[in-house]
DNA sequence: ATTATGCGTAAGTCTTGACTTACAGATTAG
DNA sequence: CTAATCTGTAAGTCAAGACTTACGCATAAT
């Protein structure tokens, strides 16, 4: 839910490799692990904290669920990197000056 | 260097304070560390991790060290990021086509 | 109805890493 | 020169969490 929970989410290499898979496209579970040298028990773990973060949506299909980013979500991330970008590019700015005086 | 060290760097509650606070402006180590819950060499150590993935750049000034937020590196996350952004969007809208059908 | 498929959860192991205190080097001040 | 300041690093502790296997519950197929 919070920028910290997203960015926690997103930090393990495993778990952002899940995210990267369903940037190519939405996929159950069983179609991630196939892809990952882990477990499928670990790729649905790895689901649920991308999903209580609000990084990847469920979709119930039958017996499986289909698995897909979710923009909102990622949305706002992108939102708290642009927050810092503004300042960090304002600073670069200033020590630029400071230099020249 | 990569973007799984800068995301790693950024996920720890603790060491993204320390990155937050430098979006205020440049600040010493121990200027940081007496803003923030935790000892001293635990800020150097945060830093050292931030600076190892190009989120931070250190200047020395006399017997003390000045750190800021590096743009260039801040630059490249916010790049991975907008990366998905295109393609989070793209399926979105086929998802939306696909149940108008 | 059984069997098979797909999945989440529980329980346990084991590494990673975030923190502490103690120490040593380098720079500035008196 | 000596003392004070600012910092990085070493060593050790301890909790968090990324995995595994085992299990149980749904839905789908035969």
């Amino acid at each position: 839910m919070t920028y910290g929970d997203k960015l926690e989410a997103l930090a393990p290499a495993t778990r952002r490799a899940v995210f990267e898979r369903l940037a190519e496209g939405p996929a159950s579970v069983g179609e991630i692990a196939a892809g990952l040298p882990v477990s499928r028990p670990a790729v649905s773990q790895h689901l649920k904290v991308l999903k209580d973060a609000a990084l990847v949506t469920e979709t119930r299909q039958g017996a499986r669920r289909i698995y897909a980013i979710d923009p909102e979500g990622l949305g706002e991330l992108r939102a708290y990197f642009d927050r810092f970008w503004d300042v960090a590019l304002d600073q670069f700015k200033r020590s630029l000056e400071a230099k020249d005086s």
